[in-house]
DNA sequence: GCAAGGTC
């Protein structure tokens, strides 16, 4: 009988994988040197070639190979910073990841094939090489084999190992590219900036890192900061109308909203007042629903762990890595916001019943109140949303675990209810020349709502009953005044969409690059008490975004652009119409040409830094 | 002493 072995990305796939080949007869788990890892015996009968087989599943655990300079590039003092962009460079086994490495190649020795299946993403067809390498060492005539799924239900998982496919070296190369490149640029300029300031006082000790993710993700935070401190405040008018009716105020408001110029205000307001009576023109009553929300994604965790559980986006990870390691909940990893239509929601809601909290809640959605959630419009191909996977007693976690979990699980039950439903009624006045509006809302059903609590929905105005054609005189009218208010500083959900938005990291880094800012004192997070925190930049901060624009450059270090553009050389490599090499050279030139004159304009920095730092 | 990307 021959023998395959198979290797997933991380161990939860590779459990999960091997149960559904072997059918649940898993003959041996074996530990390996590394504590995460099992290797799964069992027999599968693959297609041709092969048939009935002896299977060992195991899986690496992310990357295992490290990339960094040669010899005589690695230190500091090795070389001026510029060689960095054309140093050798070297690929080895991370040291905390030869027992992953050595488990590859032991068990690709006495292999006829190698089943690949790591995620199918971009990162996951690279790391898929880095598997055939090690593989190779010991079995060069090895034949390799890639599956394809996007998810891991039985049927799916089954098909593909009976279709698999090839590895697709377009898109390593892609990453292979990316990963030279951040190398490369990232240390180029890192040390050449953290040198040139360390003169300056208080930065003597300091790593002053350049990054591509990092310097957008400060240029965001100095962007809002400015737009905060440079804000004037602008007057302007407006008219207000109240009319008090079975001992209820009811405000009305000005269809213009607000105008800007104080006498033209001042004119329509007189003309109200002249004509002492306003007529209600319309009292319209109208079905109205407010959406339950989609299926929960990386990022969607982290802006609202961060907005309802006043958690950063990295604790809030941290906690959901762990709530996912024993088994709790689903991969918290995923860009994933649509339910696969083969998943099994309804025992996932039945698990949920014992809970004394919202027990009750998955009762009724089992006894009816089940509706198929919503789909978003992404979906990674590797995972499916965030949910809970069992109940678990909160005795069972700390506090914070225990928010992070029942966030979840609300959240998942949100999605498997009803829409909540209600009736706004708009009543329309004209009042002199002027039109006013008030509304009011009645929620007829709760559903969603009432295991959702994070979302809230209420009337802001009880109304009385209005009659079409009546008139009244208003107990009040009055012009105000008012001033726009400028922007708040940015909040940690809103930097996290604007890096989402503009492909600044991934789901999994977004968090860290965020700590990275604050680690390296580019900014400071301070608590808001409505959880979460705002960000606002150092003095470092503003003098590195401001000292790199004042040289002036064609793209902005610290605008998303230069990242997108290297995104999009990525996703020309997986088309096939750049290579690696392409991509690789054009990118170095880019950026040899921008360390050149930021060399020759360092003063500029220099003057920068020394200006904002040494100010009390 | 550098990056960003996996995963634990």
């Amino acid at each position: 009988m021959g023998r395959i072995l198979c290797v997933a990305e991380k161990p939860s796939i590779a459990k999960a994988v091997a149960g559904h080949l072997s059918g649940g007869a898993i003959r041996n788990v074996r530990n390996t040197g590394n504590k995460y890892i099992k290797n799964y015996d069992f027999t599968y009968r693959f297609p041709r070639p092969w048939g009935e087989c002896n299977v060992t599943m195991t899986s690496v655990v992310g990357h295992t190979i490290s990339w960094d300079f040669a010899d005589g590039f690695r230190k500091w003092k090795d070389c001026p910073p510029s060689a960095l962009f054309e140093a050798a460079t070297k690929q080895f086994v991370s040291p905390e990841h030869k027992d992953v490495a050595a488990n590859i190649s032991s068990e690709a020795r006495n292999a006829q094939a190698l089943y690949i299946w790591t995620d199918c993403d971009r990162e996951g067809e690279y790391i898929g090489t880095e598997v055939m390498d090690l593989a190779k060492k010991t079995n060069p005539r090895i034949e390799v084999k890639r599956a394809k799924f996007s998810n891991i239900e039985r049927a799916h998982i089954l098909h593909a190992a009976q279709n698999p496919g090839e590895l697709d070296e377009c898109q390593a190369s892609a990453v292979r590219a990316r990963i030279e490149l951040d190398l490369r640029i990232g240390a180029a300029f890192t040390r050449w900036q953290t040198m040139l300031l360390q003169t300056v006082r208080g930065l003597d000790e300091q790593v002053v890192s350049y990054g591509s993710c990092q310097f957008p993700t400060l240029g965001f935070v100095v962007d809002r900061y400015k737009k905060v401190k440079n804000f004037i405040p602008e007057p302007f008018w407006s008219i207000k109308v109240l009319h008090k009716r079975d001992n209820i105020n009811v405000n009305f408001y000005w269809d213009r909203s607000s105008l800007y110029d104080r006498m033209a205000v001042m004119i329509m307001y007189e003309r109200c007042l002249a004509a002492k009576f306003a007529k209600v023109v319309s009292v319209v009553k109208k079905p109205t629903s407010k959406w339950k929300p989609l299926p929960l994604t990386t990022v969607e965790l982290q802006k609202q762990g961060s907005r309802f559980l006043g958690l950063s986006s990295q604790l809030v990870m941290t906690i959901a890595e762990k709530l996912y390691t024993q088994g709790f909940i689903s991969y918290p990893r995923t860009e994933t916001d649509q339910f696969d239509k083969g998943m099994d929601l309804q025992t996932l809601v039945g698990k949920q019943t014992q809970s004394p909290a919202w027990g009750q809640f998955a009762q009724d959605l089992m006894a009816g109140g089940f509706s198929q959630p919503k789909n978003g419009t992404h979906n990674d191909k590797a995972h499916p949303p965030i949910h809970p996977v069992v109940y678990v007693s909160p005795d069972k976690l700390n506090a914070d675990e225990r928010r992070v979990y029942e966030f979840v699980v609300r959240r998942f039950l949100a999605c498997c209810s009803k829409d909540a439903r209600g009736e706004t009624t708009t009543v329309k006045l004209q009042y002199g020349e002027e039109g006013f509006h008030t509304s009011g809302l009645v929620v007829l059903e709760r559903n969603y709502l009432e295991v959702y609590v994070y979302d809230k929905w209420s009337s802001s105005q009880e109304l009385p009953v209005f009659t079409p054609g009546e008139t009244f005189q208003p107990s009040e009218a009055t012009m105000t005044e008012g001033k726009t208010s400028p922007p708040g500083f940015l909040t940690e959900p809103e930097l996290i969409a604007l890096m989402d938005a503009n492909g600044i990291g991934t789901d999994a880094t977004m968090a860290e690059h965020i700590a990275k800012i604050i680690e390296r004192k580019y900014v400071f997070a301070r608590p808001t008490g409505r959880g979460g925190g705002e960000f606002s930049p150092s003095n470092l901060g503003i003098a590195l975004v401001e000292g790199y624009d004042n040289i002036g450059f064609d793209m902005s270090l610290s605008k998303p652009f230069l990242r997108k553009e290297m995104e999009e050389k990525m996703k020309k490599i997986c088309e096939g119409s750049m290579t690696r090499l392409d991509v690789v050279n054009s990118s170095i030139e880019q950026y040899r040409e921008m360390f050149v004159k930021a060399s020759q304009c360092s003063d500029i920095l220099k003057a920068c830094a020394q200006r904002y730092l040494t100010q009390a």
